[in-house]
DNA sequence: CTGAAAGCGCTTACAG
DNA sequence: CTGAAAGCGCTTACAG
C-alpha cells in the first residue's frame, strides 16, 4: 500500500506537506507543489477513505432507502438521486424499505458510514425509528411523510392532485366515481384519497363504498381491484387510481374484459412513470417531478448536514394532471 | 460522541476489553462481559465505522454499477443484489454506470470506500478501466462480460438463448424471421445475434440484411425498429428482439398500426422482467435468473476479496424460454 | 511556507 | 483473563 509518507519521502518533503497539496492548500510553494505533485503519480498514490473520514467525520456518502424497486417510480427516483448526488460529488449507498433496510440505514447513519439519509418510503411502522434516528443525524424524508415529525419533509401536493383529478371526471360529466387506493396509513394513500373525496364533495358527487377498494401498490393488486368495480351494476365510469403501477392492472383488466378505455371507463393513475406514455398504457396521471425532488432533496440534506440547527422544512411540490388517452382527450 | 473509551470508564474495564468484548472474543470472563454490555446501552455507545474499517481494512460495502435504471432488467437485478448483500450482512453502494460512475466506482474501490465492487453493463468503452482495475481490486463482471479479460464473469448463455429462439421460430414453420438488435459491442447483443444467426443456419434458413435493424436498448428504438422491419415487403413473420424492453416497444409499434400479435408476427424478447407477463404484452422471452445471478455473483466476490489468487470464474447461466402469447401458444 | 506532533477511535499482538 | 501500547493513514493546529 502506498501512504502519503511514502509520497513525501519521493518528493523530499513531510507528510505534512504532501495533504496540504492534496487538500489544496494556498500556503505551498508553486516549485514544492510541483515536486509533490509528480511525486503523486510517480508512486502511484491513492489516498484511504477511511483515515481521511476517521479525521474529518465526513464520509462522502449519502444513504437512500427505496421501496421494492419493482414499481417502477423508485427507479426513477433513484436515477434523479444518482445523478445529483454525482453532481455534488456524492456518493449513494441504497437499502431496500422491505426487509431491515430502515434499521440498517438508521445504524449505518449512526455508525458514520453516511453523512445523512433520504427515506422515500416512510410508513406508519417507521415513525418510531425515524422520530428517534432524527435527533441524532441528518435525514430527508421524500415522497411519503410522516405528519408532525419534526424533520425535512418533501413530498407532492397528494391532496391537490387527487382533488383536481375528480373536478376533471366531474367536469367531463362523470357521476359514478371509483377509486383504488393504495395501503392506509401511507401519507401518499391517505392525502390522495382525502382530496379525491374532497374535490368530488365539491362537484356535489360521493365516492359510494363499493367504488372504493384498496390494495398494495401493484399490477395485480390493481387487476384485482379493477376486477371488483367492473363487477358493480352499475360499475364506475372513472377510476382514479393511486398510483401508475395500480393503473396499468386496472388497464390490464379492462382489456382483459373488454372493456374499453376511455369509451367504457376512464382510468387515471399518479406518478407519471415513463411507461404511463407507452402506446400499452397511454395513461392519463398526476405527475411527481422526480428530478427536481431529488435536487432539492440532496441540496436540503446538505444544508441540514452542515447546519442541524436549520428549522424543519415542509415542501409540497405542484401536482400537474398529465392527460393522455386513457381519458378522453379533453384538456383538465 | 460516545467511544469504546467511555463505555470503558463506565464499566471499570480497559478500552481493549470493550473491543474484546464487541468482538465476541471469548477471551472474557461472563462478569467481565456482562458490565461491559451493560455499560454499553448505558452510555448508548455505538461504534464508529471509520476508526474499524482504517484498522481493519474491511469496509462492509460492495460496490454496484448498473445501467440507466429505465430499463426494468436492472432494478429486478439490483433488488436481488441488495437481498443478498442484505443476507451476508453488507451495504450496497450504488453507481450508474451512464456518466462517470465507472470511474467513481473504480476510484471507491482503490480508496477502499468498498471492499469490492459488481458491474453489470460492461461497455467495450470500459475495457482498459475494468482490465486496470482487476488487478488491485476485486472485482466481478456480471449480465455483459468482457471477452478474454481474466476476471470473475457471470452472464446469462445468450447464444443459447438466441439459439433457441431461431430454433422454435423454425419449427413453427416462420420463413421470414427479422431480430431487433442492441448496440454492437455489447456481449449481450453480440451474443444473442450470434446464437439466432447460428440457429437459423442451422435450420436451413438466413437473416436478411434488411430484416436485421439495430437501435438502443430502449422501448422508442424497438417501436422505431419494429415500424421499419413492418415496412418491408414481405414483413417478417417473427421478430427476435435483444432484451424485453426492445420487444415491448415493438408491441406498441404492432399495435399501433394494426399489425396482431401472434397472428401476423410473433414477438420474443430477452430478459423476463416482471412486465414481460403482464396482459399488455404477455411476451415470449428468454429468462434471467436474477436472483441466482446475484446469489452466485456476491458469493464469488467475496470469495474474491478472501483470496484474490483464485482463478478467474467464467459462468454462464442457463437460458429458458418461457413461452407467452406474443408466439403461438406452443412450447418451445 | 514547512515540519514535528497530536489525535481521530478503533483492533490486536504483547506482556503479565 | 486483562491492561498498556502501538499503529492503521490521514488532517490540522502549533511552532518556527
Amino acid at each position: 500500500l502506498v501512504t502519503s509518507r511514502d509520497v513525501a519521502r519521493a518528493a523530499g518533503v513531510s507528510q505534512a506537506t504532501v495533504s496540504r497539496v492534496l487538500a489544496g492548500s494556498p500556503r505551498v510553494t508553486d516549485a514544492t507543489r510541483a515536486r509533490v505533485l509528480a511525486a503523486l503519480t510517480e508512486v502511484g498514490y491513492v489516498p484511504n477513505a477511511a483515515a481521511r473520514t476517521m479525521r474529518t467525520r465526513r464520509t462522502g456518502s449519502i444513504g437512500v432507502v427505496v421501496a421494492r424497486i419493482t414499481n417502477p417510480f423508485y427507479p426513477e427516483l433513484l436515477t434523479a438521486f444518482s445523478a445529483k448526488l454525482d453532481s455534488v460529488g456524492r456518493r449513494m449507498v441504497l437499502w431496500d424499505s422491505s426487509g431491515p433496510g430502515e434499521q440498517s440505514a438508521a445504524a449505518a447513519a449512526r455508525e458514520g458510514v453516511v453523512d445523512g439519509l433520504v427515506f422515500t418510503t416512510a410508513a406508519p411502522e417507521s415513525r418510531p425509528l425515524i422520530a428517534a434516528l432524527a435527533r441524532q443525524a441528518a435525514i430527508v424524508l421524500v415522497n411519503r411523510s410522516l405528519p408532525d415529525l419534526a424533520c425535512d419533509q418533501l413530498t407532492s401536493d397528494n391532496a391537490t392532485g387527487g382533488e383536481r383529478i375528480a373536478a376533471y371526471f366531474a367536469a367531463n360529466g362523470h357521476t359514478r366515481c371509483g377509486m383504488i387506493c393504495g395501503p392506509a396509513g401511507f401519507s401518499t394513500s391517505d392525502e390522495r384519497e382525502a382530496g379525491f373525496r374532497a374535490g368530488l364533495r365539491a362537484a356535489g358527487l360521493e365516492l359510494h363504498d363499493e367504488a372504493f377498494v384498496r390494495g398494495e401498490y401493484s399490477h395485480a393488486d390493481g387487476h384485482a381491484a379493477m376486477r371488483q368495480l367492473l363487477a358493480l351494476d352499475p360499475p364506475p365510469t372513472a377510476v382514479f387510481c393511486a398510483n401508475d403501477l395500480i393503473a396499468m392492472g386496472a388497464l390490464d383488466a379492462a382489456r382483459a374484459l373488454g372493456v374499453r378505455v376511455p369509451d367504457d371507463a376512464w382510468v387515471v393513475g399518479y406518478d407519471d412513470i415513463p411507461m404511463a406514455a407507452w402506446e400499452a398504457f397511454d395513461l392519463t396521471t398526476v405527475r411527481q417531478p422526480v428530478t427536481e425532488i431529488a435536487d432539492r432533496a440532496v441540496d436540503r440534506l446538505l444544508g441540514r448536514i452542515a447546519d442541524a440547527a436549520l428549522p424543519p422544512l415542509h415542501h409540497r411540490f405542484p401536482a400537474d394532471v398529465i392527460v393522455r388517452r386513457s381519458t378522453a382527450h379533453t384538456a383538465a
